[in-house]
RNA sequence: CGCGGGGUGGAGCAGUCUGGCAGCUCGUCGGGCUCAUAACCCGAAGGUCAGAGGUUCAAAUCCUCUCCCCGCAACCA
């Protein structure tokens, strides 16, 4: 087979955070596929980066009081733990916010001004005056126009479902500072993703056979296609100033690239330091027709990477070239145990996962196990993961040489037989079928496939019952025939699984046949011939650790403040003196408290879980340095405290009796 | 009727393109074995293939409608 030459990426995890459990999937997906090309002796790429820029990264930063910088590099420091442990096998690991990036991002800018398809035109948006920055919708509520809503996001109504702008919401106020927003206008500038050129561009891309899942080409072609108001729209690729990004060049106003345009350049600025690393020609292994340049991503950036993506791509020019192709998988979904809890993506962390002692490759396996070419969910389920991992894992795969290696090793000094035995052949016998699901990214099918032959293998070798062969000294020959028959299925095996299992793959190849490489589909061409003693592989996954993986159910406890923060909260016991129903509330009761001679009033959200006349006489906590807040109905002075949980229930915290009103808490 | 994907024994999945006795793993029940990390082997029970209608000699599979779940719908990273 003539050797290919592959540049892969998974899509760039958003710098404010952790990796999470998804991730790790999408990693695990890419790696196995990346491991697999490599094997046969392809020459792979495969770089990953943090997604650096934007305006959470820039808040979040500012709200730590730190530097963006300081913010990204404290991530940064964690990725490799996290990648290593999980044998995540990229050659490189790179930042949006390098000079690399800034480069090309820039050369990428004026590449497609200079082919006409960006131009500016001022638009008006709603400004921030007290933070003095623009505002995403993301960071504008107010109430519906529609059904009136209160504390609605700028762009859709999440009570009555209603799709509006957000200049329409009525006394809109900003999530930052809580101002309220004024109008003001702004020059945008505009990549013309509906240019005609553009259009047809895309659609020839799309329908490129082989290049993209179906489902995936379906999706783009509605949007590509859309009609009216659903029509392609021109893609506004600028922000105004405070920004956290790549400087607009050539501009006279401080603008800056929105940060989906420099994001998926990431990963040419990751190949570009990869390739300064390693001391090769970025734009020549760019431009080789050869490479074929593919991306894992999630379902819900197909619109970036299918319609963006390739259109930057195309019209920057060479050496720039179009995505070969763009994998698309679904999302993880956890179910721990039997609560049947489900929770997306953030029901495991991967590092505690790793702290926990729990062993990747059982992740790599359970994963694989699951995954298919299709856009379609995958669902981690504790019991199923425990239940899988053990009995395919150690019970059927690790089991056949753990059962016939002591026999080989104490009777026959390691020697095996030649080979070309039955259980071997019909494990050769796979390599083809196997080979061409891990290609077709249909791991699910690799792991059926292989442990179909490990069952086989186990029922001959209960059938040939060499625990009875070995009391007769007669026959020898037929023993070692039979044990060497499952290890070399074994090996075979072994070789079928390395890209999930590197480590044990890894391990078996040295430890056990005492050979110096790594394994690769040629080592199929020459069974092993001496065995070494068998050392224990995998361990099984215990119920335990499952539990305590989800036990990590209270999430991170909010950051660490000092006593002089705290100091800065003035508690106060206070009885509630008369609570009542508020006209035209849903949420609130109107509460009088008694703080020690003066009186409060405070508008609590606790309508649902109290009767006003169960409150009256009641002690509570009274936040009393709070700024009072203007309401609907009124201004509520403090705040009372009370718990909650993520289900239903509200419960008041109350002092234990013999406190007085006014007393100070702490 | 906005769009894409999904709904198959208790659990997780294959089979759907190209119609032909409903299959695999785990779990449960019964038996066997003792080489193996309580691993392995043999057997059994368990499903109106989300629902309704249609095409056909024959439908999990093709067509139509309905219900439920996940996701998408640029100015959200």
């Amino acid at each position: 087979m003539a050797s290919r030459k592959l540049f892969v990426t998974t899509a760039l995890p958003y710098a404010n955070g952790s990796f999470h459990i998804g991730h790790i999937m999408e990693y695990i997906q890419a790696d196995i596929w990346v491991r697999f090309q490599r094997m046969q002796g392809h020459e792979v790429h495969f770089v990953g980066a943090d997604d650096a820029h934007g305006a959470p990264i820039m808040l979040k930063a500012e709200a730590e009081g730190v530097t963006p910088e300081a913010l990204l590099a404290r991530i940064a420091a964690e990725r490799p733990r996290t990648l290593g442990g999980f044998h995540i096998s990229f050659d490189n690991w790179h930042s949006t916010h390098s000079p690399e990036n800034t480069e090309l991002s820039q050369d990428i800018y004026r590449r497609l001004r200079r082919a006409g398809l960006i131009y500016s035109r001022r638009i008006e948006q709603f400004y921030d005056p007290v933070k003095g920055m623009f505002l995403a919708d993301r960071y504008i509520k107010g109430e519906c126009p529609n059904c009136g809503a209160k504390d609605q996001y700028g762009d859709a109504c999440e009570s009555c479902g209603s799709v509006y702008a957000a200049t329409e919401l009525k006394n809109p106020y900003s999530t930052l500072s809580g101002a309220t927003p004024v109008l003001k206008s702004s020059e945008h500038y505009f990549f013309k993703l509906s240019d005609p050129a553009c259009k047809r561009f895309l659609a020839q891309w799309l329908e490129t056979p082989g290049r993209l899942q179906p489902q995936v080409v379906h999706k783009a072609q509605e949007w590509l296609q859309g009609k009216g108001d659903k029509a392609l729209a021109d893609w506004d690729i600028s922000r105004d100033a405070p920004y956290f990004g790549i400087r607009i060049p050539d501009s006279a106003e401080e603008k800056y690239l929105y940060v989906w345009l420099d994001a998926p350049i990431g990963y040419l600025a990751s190949l570009k330091n990869y390739c300064a690393k390693k001391g090769l020609d970025f734009e020549r292994l760019l431009a080789d027709p050869a490479l074929e340049q593919v991306h894992f991503i999630g379902k819900d950036i197909i619109y970036f990477h299918t319609l963006f993506w390739p259109a930057m791509l195309q019209f920057a020019g060479p050496p720039y070239k179009v995505p070969d192709h763009v994998y698309v998988h679904g999302f993880i979904t956890t179910v721990s145990g039997d609560k049947m809890s489900k929770s997306r993506g953030t029901g495991i962390d991967p590092l505690r996962y790793l702290e926990l002692g729990m062993n990747a490759e059982w992740l790599r396996y359970y994963i694989a196990a699951k995954l298919n070419a299709n856009v379609e969910d995958v669902e981690f389920n504790a019991a199923d993961f425990l239940a899988r991992v053990n009995s395919d894992l150690v019970g059927k795969y690790v089991n056949i040489a753990a059962r016939a290696a002591g026999f080989v090793t104490k009777t026959f000094d390691g020697q095996l037989a030649p080979a070309s035995q039955e259980s071997a052949r019909v494990a050769l016998g796979a390599a083809d079928q196997i080979r061409e699901a891990y290609e077709g990214r249909e791991f699910g099918k690799v792991v059926r496939e292989v442990m179909r032959v490990a069952d086989i293998v186990n029922q001959r070798y209960d059938q040939a019952k060499p625990w009875e062969l070995v009391k007769d000294p007669a026959r020898r020959e037929e023993l070692q025939r039979i044990c060497s028959d499952a290890i070399h299925a074994f090996f075979v095996l072994t070789v079928y699984l390395a890209p999930i299992l590197p480590a044990t793959a890894r391990r078996v190849a040295r430890e056990l046949f005492g050979l110096e490489h790594d394994l690769t589909f040629d080592d199929l061409k020459a069974l092993p011939e001496r065995l070494r003693p068998f050392k224990h592989l995998i361990t099984r996954v215990e119920q335990e650790q499952l539990e305590r993986l989800f036990d990590a159910k209270e999430p991170a406890v909010s950051e660490t403040i000092t006593i002089d923060d705290f100091a800065k909260l003035d508690l106060r016991v206070a009885r509630i003196v008369r609570a009542e129903q508020v006209e035209g509330a849903d949420k609130l009761l109107k509460l009088t408290l008694d703080t020690g001679g003066a009186t409060r009033t405070v508008f609590a959200g606790i309508k649902s879980a109290y009767a006003p006349q169960a409150l009256e006489g009641r002690l509570a906590v009274l936040v009393a340095n709070l700024e009072p807040r203007k309401m609907k109905f009124g201004v509520s002075e403090g705040m009372v405290l009370a718990a909650s949980g993520d289900g239903p229930g509200i419960f008041l915290v109350s002092p234990d009796s013999g406190a007085q009103p006014g007393m100070r808490v702490k």
